[in-house]
DNA sequence: TTAATTATTTGACTTTTATCAAATGATTTT
DNA sequence: AAAATCATTTGATAAAAGTCAAATAATTAA
């Protein structure tokens, strides 16, 4: 059985603390994958039937528009969760692809397992539905960021709430991230 | 015990179809409130415990920026349930209003029963677990919309999607839910 | 470590959207 | 039904952001 990290158990705990038997339930589910940079965890239209728990890297999800822009929609790193939401949850084709920005280690589990777990345990489902909650709350966040704030407004929510992205995340993906051109926000910076 | 229509419990058959007791169970801890227009159903600052079916009427909820301009945020309708998502989830203060666009019938149900409901019933968790997901998924689908497109795209797509909204929605309220100014939809709406 | 590639910045110009003011249209109240 | 209020449109102008091209900087690979 896999040997899982720490950091995945502090995740799960933190958010909902779960009982030794379920947790002991979900190891037999969990396996290992490792991505390469610019290697796809899920590929826009195949369906996703995999959740990812990152232990170490980066990834974007992203999407292609009509005119073949990409459109970067989530940035994550490690010990979090990455998931397409929309076909995880439906289980219908994917209208993103996820990308590991650099070499990347992941815990999978997979869609039917994490249902069967569901069935089980009522405490996982609720796991579940807090998660859900919580992804909501960050969603709804950045869609009023989006909604409210100009291109120099959102360079500096980023700044003061997410200055991690900075860092580690290509200016050229930060830009339709924050609804705005590569230029434009080159420009934003220079100010200030 | 409150009459609880027909609507309701197709709404929630429709996500997660429940056992007669389940059912039985939620019942004794429905009440029903009425609104006027303008009434609030939540305010900006206070807690909100309560969450709203929507029978009849319809809300907005909306929150006001550094310059006292009011930012709509979301829209209901009849047969669908209003949250102030942060502040339901959290039980902090609310960062947004809701309040009635016109006269407007609900059910309430109270976090506190939501609690114990939750606790007793594995079905009624799983309710909330996929209220959770699609919710999430529909904020997703509002984000990815003000990230990318154009003022003209913005309401093009809501003629395409949302149609209801134009019958229903006035348009001061819904230009800054599309985070253009009303003017410019105004605009918008000419061409075309 | 140099060449090649990729990322970011800068400049000149265009397009889109915001702003402010006023006119028109619709709705509500007396 | 007229007055008052509220909602929407229109016009002139300003500001913000996009576009296209090129320069510079940083990173990667031979």
């Amino acid at each position: 059985m896999l040997p899982v990290p720490d950091s995945f158990l502090q995740f799960i705990q933190q958010i909902q603390p779960l009982s030794q038997e379920s947790l002991v339930a979900i190891l037999p589910f969990l396996t290992q994958k490792n991505f390469i940079k610019k290697d796809f965890l899920v590929k826009q239209g195949n369906v996703s039937d995999e959740l990812y728990f990152i232990m170490s890297g980066t990834v974007r999800e992203y999407f292609e528009d009509a005119n073949t822009n990409e459109i970067n929609t989530w940035f994550g790193f490690e010990n979090s969760i990455a998931i397409s939401s929309f076909s995880f949850f439906s289980q219908k084709p994917s209208l993103t692809n996820i990308q590991a920005m650099e070499d990347t280690h992941t815990i999978v589990l997979k869609h039917e397992d994490l249902q069967k777990l569901f069935n089980q345990f009522h405490e996982i489902e609720r796991l579940g539905r807090l998660l859900a909650e919580q992804y909501l709350v960050q969603i709804e966040e950045m869609k009023i960021i989006l909604q409210t704030l100009s291109a120099k407004q959102r360079y500096e929510y980023i700044l003061e709430n997410k200055p991690e992205f900075i860092k580690r995340i290509p200016l050229k993906y930060l830009a339709s991230f924050l609804g705005i051109k590569l230029e434009t926000l080159s420009r934003v910076r220079g100010q200030k």
